[in-house]
DNA sequence: ACGACTCATAAGTCTGTGCTTATGTGTATG
DNA sequence: CATACACATAAGCACAGACTTATGAGTCGT
């Protein structure tokens, strides 16, 4: 997937919600719906834009599906904002101090 | 800004041109047309949501605009992202390597 | 002072898309 | 086998937003 596609997607605020209700676990259709104002059609279909963009992946299981996050799909992201960071220097330093600590 | 807005203002594939075509120059509203087929208006509206989302900053000069990217503005989209990468700990491991080369 | 210019704002149109209700497809359970 | 359940698809509506033309607001050169 294209970064095109990729900020069509995350630029729905429900889509961005589902994503990050689903960080760390792996959750149903239905059990998503909690807390969201939404039916059930409306979250079918976002969940159908977020797996179409590579963002997150189904496991099937019965009549009930499973979805994740699927962090390698936001790679053509970090490519395409690494591109908007001209602190790398400053922040190369940063991280060269942490991993000195870390490695304390 | 948050990253709501900043989503939203990305999405809009005009305005992330925009973006690479400031990345690394400072350009006026009008140079920044060339190779857009789109009507002046419709540029300063482009100008007007990137500066509004502080990924864009102006640099007045008589009759002229100066524009130029905000590297900081993207603070929270990097923020946002940090979230859905699972990789970290190779990631680490690699920047380590990369650091104690960098070091030499 | 006037005309040419750079950019911003106003107002209106049109397409894209997120929502709804209704229905379809497949799976478990009594 | 019939019913309930989990999810997907279809069709239609309504609103957001990107575009246009027209005009306004400042700035420069002659």
């Amino acid at each position: 997937m294209n970064e095109a596609e990729i900020f069509k997607v995350l630029a729905d605020p429900t889509r961005r919600a589902i994503l990050e209700r689903l960080s760390g676990e792996e959750l149903t259709a239905t059990d998503l719906r909690e807390g969201f104002a939404i039916s059930q059609p409306a979250m079918s279909q976002h969940i159908a834009v977020l797996k179409g963009a590579g963002l997150i992946s189904e496991r099937r299981e019965g009549r009930f599906a499973h979805y994740r996050v699927d962090a390698a799909g936001f790679a053509p992201l970090h490519g395409w904002l690494a591109r908007y960071r001209d602190f790398w220097p400053s922040r190369i330093d940063n991280l060269r101090d942490m991993l000195r600590e870390m490695d304390q």
